[in-house]
DNA sequence: ATAGTGGTTCCAGTAGCTGGAAAGTCAAGC
DNA sequence: GCTTGACTTTCCAGCTACTGGAACCACTAT
């Protein structure tokens, strides 16, 4: 199978599919012509991928999954180590952006919005 | 005042502070021995950079939110209407990162999590 | 034979820094 | 005067995770 048809299947851009090559994240055969050749296993693989990048896994933590992935002997509770170190980044980053945009919310409500030049949030951004 | 007291009262990495000359967001004076130097209103200008980058704004917002800083006359409504927007996009964030939340512990939740091979969260992972 | 659509490699660029090398400057101590 | 150490300068490279583009090769259809 070439490289778009991986493409189609797996639902990632062929630059991506050969970027993961690259980085050695999946290892495709060549036909004679030196066209990238497919298998299914691949394509579970690169679909497994995007589903984890998709999630917000990092390369490497993907990598890390991979690993899981191939090994038949993983244990599960490998796997949702992992899945609970990922939600527990997504609660700090959800938590931060709450933050954020109190502070941006509080900012912009003081802020008068109208002609004039006085501004509450260029102020409030410029102490400490 | 000299780079590391810059870098000191701004809470910018010195790094940073001589980033941000090289892609034009500030432009401090030069010693006689070629150090930098930068004057309070410039403090204020990289304090304020900190602050709005902290706040999640990218350096063009930045250099947005610059121009308006420069300008006396500026209207506030102007910098509410980049500040609104910042909001905007902290809510999209999140709608996404709740969702992303929502998948993985779904996945997790199916996850037997013991010394097994089999895994919920990889077998859902590998199916488009 | 030619055109068009694939595929290949490699190089560069994105955002926003950060680290490190090599070299100049300054103040303090001996 | 000399050395040491802390600062400073510039410049180049690397990080993440791709993406775009050039130059060239392979295949198919007309």
């Amino acid at each position: 199978m070439n490289i778009s048809e991986a493409s189609k299947r797996s639902g990632l851009p062929a630059k991506t599919i050969r970027y993961y090559e690259d980085i050695e994240l999946v290892r495709p055969a060549r036909a004679e012509n030196g066209y990238r050749d497919y298998a299914d296993s691949e394509i579970e693989r690169l679909t497994f991928l995007r589903q984890a990048r998709h999630l917000g896994f990092t390369i490497d933590q993907c990598r890390n999954l991979l690993v899981l992935f191939d090994d038949s002997d993983r244990a599960s509770a490998d796997v949702k180590a992992l899945a609970d170190k990922r939600i527990k980044e997504i609660d700090r980053k959800m938590k931060e952006l709450k933050a954020l945009r109190n502070t941006l919310s509080t900012l912009a409500r003081e802020c008068r919005a109208d002609e004039g030049s006085d501004c509450a949030i260029l102020e409030g951004l410029k102490k400490s």
